[in-house]
DNA sequence: GCTATATCGTCAAGTAGATTGACTATCAGG
DNA sequence: CCTGATAGTCAATCTACTTGACGATATAGC
């Protein structure tokens, strides 16, 4: 029985934006996980995206994600335990390694658009398409903004 | 020189209000530092909105929170010793303890007020008052759909 | 009252995801 | 070739949590 609390109130659009995100990686990593991705976690996971399928610098992806290349590092390595991604010396350069998706992480990553697509579609049933739109735009905005 | 990533879009609703979420936060404890709030840290801050006037019970905050009791305490400890709270033995429970805000701390919140507004008026400004309007109210519909 | 159980706060230790610093190997430009 | 920058690695540390164990107090049932 607690007090709702008036006094400081969490409805401004800084929390309201922290919250939606929060609330949508939750039903995304809900369905990874329901899809068998049991190695999936949140963080860990956050390098994937910007893996490309012909494989992508570790260098890149460090300059690309704004953490520390030692932070990167970490996630990458995790990810190559899991099965998830590979690395194999750069022919080009052999200080660099090129990072890739194993036959384990292509699969993974169909079934995380899979994931996203219906986390979005639930989304936008929710919400109402035109709602939907209009907060894509909006968000685009505050991103392009910065 | 980094390509653009086009394999694998970032630009989805989830990272969009990630996105969007960690900027406003970024802004705010920029206005935050810039008024001379260094204390001011992110997460440690996180447990001054449950904080009320009159003070909340500490278990009452927890409860409010969705963290455990030991990561609550240790915000609290935290914004304690950096002189923004107090915490008083409940009166009316044996076990219990009230937490409050101290006059520095009356003050930050007064401040953090004032941060919250300019980064309000500034997002505003830049994505007109319907668009802002319209994005306050999709992002409730998320969060109470949740 | 008395006892069982639950709650409140605390102490301690462990974990995940980042950081900085120090190092080696390699590259690219004079 | 040196010189300096870049790519990756290793190690230690930090922060924001977690779980587990615990003592003190409160509350409900008998």
């Amino acid at each position: 029985m607690v007090n709702k609390i008036d006094d400081f109130p969490l409805d401004h659009v800084g929390w309201r934006l922290w919250d939606a995100a929060r609330i949508w990686k939750e039903k995304f990593a809900d369905e990874m996980v329901a899809m068998g991705h049991d190695w999936y976690r949140e963080a860990r996971s956050s390098v994937v995206p910007y893996v490309k399928k012909e494989g992508t610098r570790q260098a890149d992806i460090v300059a690309q994600m704004g953490l520390s290349k030692q932070a990167v590092q970490q996630l990458i390595v995790d990810l190559e335990s899991s099965g998830i991604l590979r690395r194999d010396p750069d022919p080009n350069d052999g200080r660099g390694k090129i990072v890739r998706f194993t036959e384990t992480g292509m699969a993974a990553l169909r079934d995380s658009r899979k994931a996203k697509a219906k986390v979005e579609a639930e989304m936008k049933a929710e919400l109402g398409p035109e709602a939907f739109d209009g907060l894509m735009e909006t968000l685009r905005k505050i991103g392009s903004g910065d």
